[in-house]
DNA sequence: TTTTGTGCAAATCGTTTGCACCGTT
DNA sequence: AACGGTGCAAACGATTTGCACAAAA
């Protein structure tokens, strides 16, 4: 037992705890550099952010990590790929990163380039259609856009 | 009452008649031109189409209509404004326009750019979010995205 | 004749890639 | 040492735009 053992509770998972993320990364085949583990701070530091990469990358800048925005592209696709990130490719011009890898709805603000997550349980789909053969399952998305009022 | 006054259902709607067409254009404020008449008859020839900037670019050129990509761009951006067509953006990098100007459900096949209709009745919401204050409802968007199997 | 559309080529924007160098293993 | 990761700048692909010319109102 470890000598302050305090009760910790699963919220208190966010591993930005920098040892955490070199393991998660090393489980996904990442190797644990600078940039990665830096990224992973920014990301999972809160829960459920939706972000693309030149959110991102402002916050590197301001966080002064020195890194480029070619490595948080990279970055991104390889976290994404290792399951850390969900992609969600909604439209708009730019591809977005949801923290929160299980799928869920979203308002998307076509005026601002914003994802939202839809709360829980505002909204179901009552049916599942049949995949056509020769087609093989990926995922299902549910995108409400909205415009913000006024201008 | 018209010489041959034959039965003309509703189903021979697609106004792939070139007078037709010029109305609509009119009545979405369209001048009627060439390349839009000739764009219209290629997009309303069948019923629900899906179609890229690309494909429709090279089924004009097929049938030597004489047309730069950059009017389809165009064109199609204006169909889409007047309500004749509806654009679908379900991530790929492409725009699709679909002829169905309805709010519908769609399959999304991921290796291969293709957007396909997901049968009525095969699927439905049972339940729609609130709108959050300060923005407005614009649309609902279901995608099924798919993988071809093997290739 | 005034307004709008067309075509080309150049510009734009988000994203990816080639390559030389550096950090991990 | 071998391999992967990083940074820069150049390449890219889809889409848009500026401008001179042509067609519609």
């Amino acid at each position: 037992m470890p000598r302050h053992s305090k009760q910790v509770s699963d919220s208190d998972r966010p591993a930005a705890h920098e040892s955490a993320l070199a393991n998660l990364l090393r489980e996904g085949g990442l190797r644990p550099t600078a940039q990665r583990i830096a990224l992973g701070v920014i990301l999972f530091a809160n829960r459920d952010r939706h972000v693309t990469a030149e959110m991102i990358y402002r916050e590197a800048l301001q966080a002064k990590v020195p890194i480029s925005l070619a490595t948080i592209y990279n970055t991104l696709n390889k976290f994404a790929e290792a399951g850390l990130l969900r992609q969600i490719r909604v439209g708009g011009s730019t591809v977005h990163f949801d923290t929160n890898t299980s799928s869920h709805p979203h308002f998307f603000v076509e005026n601002g380039n914003l994802l939202l997550d839809i709360p829980d349980a505002e909204i179901a789909l009552d049916k599942m259609p049949a995949v056509p053969v020769g087609y093989e399952f990926v995922a299902t998305e549910i995108v409400v856009r909205l415009k913000r009022k006024h201008g």
